[in-house]
DNA sequence: TCCTAAACGAGACGGTACGTCTCGTCTTTCA
DNA sequence: TGAAAGACGAGACGTACCGTCTCGTTTAGGA
């Protein structure tokens, strides 16, 4: 009934372990983040570290996981205005690439997400996954109101502002601003908003 | 009068290395890639590669840059048809990603691309430019036909079809096809294009 | 109380460095023996090599000690005859040029020790020192023994031969055979001899 | 009859190239000598470097010879006293280890002397001899004059200095002096010193 | 005065070893 | 039994010189 004394990896060394890597993601970047470093930073054997993480992706996931989670509290209800909801849901976006571990941390985790198909679904599991239910569940609501076009992709919008942002942060390095993300909203909702039905 | 007989690295090394370093990407990737196994298999000697290219990255670029240029024809003309000429550029994108070098490529570059600002202004110039300038003329074609709204923002026309291909094939794994394509170009034109004039 | 498994370099590996080394040292001499081939021949890793020995004349240096340790069973007690004692241990210095380790292995080795201090402080520690305090023994007991003057400087003696026999073989190529080592200690005796006395 | 047009080395080359030479051992000392640090030092190419001096060793020899020659005048005539002549050749040799260009090149040179019998040869008969056959004409005077015995081996004698100073300069460190020359002096002329005959 | 053969400068190149870095595995000790 | 400690094999990194080579370009003597 009782649960184990211990599962796995202990918790004070799980935290050691995640504080000293999101320490040297901010310090450095994701690309010289090694596993040697983070044990050194943590105290806590190199070993151990590969015990518990197969790859420095993988690693890299869980100890970001509960931070973007914490940190970006997600659209909570659907407000009283569908072009401010959907602003606020590209904002966060575009402040997680303008000034949080999102930037510093994305391009290299994406580079080696290519290569490990496992890690790439645990980056889909843990990061991606929950900010996107809680938008497409924004957006049903919408939809349930008349406003959204019942056959719009609600995937296909996600992509439409999220795309965008990547592409310029990572590749571009054209400005990823509020204007921008505004922009998106625009092109976003020529494409799938209705008008404000009179009888609703 | 007459030009040195060489100058810089010579055409024949250059073209050695530009072979082993596209076979290798095709084998195993740009991660895989090491300037070592370049080396051994192109005969051309370590010491030569890294006197002509900085980095990997640096090589990588001068290597699949012709290819890219030869390989993707480019928007010639505006034909008679705006979203049949819009769905072709985006096509060859996804063409891209679906079989060739740039799915293979891209994460990995894109990593680099991060950490030095000069690789990245090198990739800007020499594969993104060339395809975004090409684009950038049909589209003012179509907008002097008065086919795309005055005020359109081209770049953002395609950070919006690019964008969305770029993050399925790198983030989130989700399929990149010709319908996807489609849809992408459906959400576009919904945005900027206008309706066919009566006078021409 | 027990001593660790391990403490440092794990001894099989030290044996295999060692074995390598001497190997190396008999084919091709000190100049041609590299770190990157004595890995290569022991199957050690390079970096291993690196972890416990900063240079390639510390290894050497602790290779050939256990070597010349017991290969030269030095001088143990002094005899009966002061010349023959004399001319044993100068010959023991000139078998070493004739046909063995020192000879391949010093000029290179006295070219690294100009240059590193440390090593050069090694070289004497574990090389020279061992064969000096010998010898010097044997000379103290001889002057005890009222057969060499009692002001004669010991290390002047043992300079006065060893000396010679490196300066021929590493400079002029003059043959070092026992022919030599005997006027040598011609020299030496008459220099710091005295007459056996009547009532020994 | 006439001498050929040109033929050789020019000599505005041959001089820039020992000037960097003599100047990277004086900096920097044998080991750290490159072809490449010369050419570059030198001005002159080192394809020319490498067309007339077949290694590093060569064309220090060639470069310090002439300044060994000149630097020190050699024993002129036998003198007044024995002793003396003797000390003066041996501070010859004391000194040029002690503040000049000999302690810099020589423990290197004599590494690669030894790998190269050609270079060793070239060693000798360009720097070894001039001084050796110096001192023998000044100990086959005193020879003559009934001083030195007339079975000595001259060229043990020189051994018997040079060897124990160029040893303790490269191998034990022990103090090079004059204290040190003069009690090699003692020691040889115990050796072969015939006091001063009373008929003349 | 021009011709011609050499010496020369320039620099690309293949090659070897350097000494360093990080990886991921492993063995052993400790709590 | 899990963590700490750390030795180890593997292999790429980027650098330094090596010695060779192919090219023009001087540079002087001799025709």
């Amino acid at each position: 009934m009782a649960e184990p004394v211990t599962r796995g990896i202990r918790p004070a060394t799980e935290e050691a372990v995640f504080a000293a890597t999101l320490d040297a993601l901010a310090d450095r970047g994701y690309g010289a983040l090694t596993i040697e470093g983070v044990a050194a930073r943590s105290g806590v054997a190199k070993t151990t570290i590969y015990r518990w993480w197969p790859s420095k992706a993988a690693l890299v996931i869980d100890a970001i996981a509960p931070v973007f989670a914490s940190v970006n509290p997600v659209a909570p209800e659907a407000g009283s205005d569908l072009r401010a909801d959907l602003q606020a849901a590209v904002r966060r976006v575009v402040d997680g690439f303008q000034h949080r571990l999102e930037g510093i941390v994305l391009a290299g985790l994406v580079a080696d997400l290519a290569r490990d198909p496992e890690t790439a679904a645990a980056y889909r599991e843990r990061i991606v996954r929950p900010r996107r239910e809680a938008v497409t569940r924004l957006l049903e609501a919408w939809q349930a109101r008349g406003r959204i076009r019942p056959d719009a992709d609600l995937d296909l919008v996600q992509d439409l502002y999220v795309g965008p942002i990547y592409y310029r942060s990572l590749v571009t390095g054209a400005p990823v601003d509020d204007g921008f993300g505004d922009a998106l909203v625009d092109a976003i909702l020529a494409h799938v908003a209705l008008p404000a039905g009179e009888g609703g």
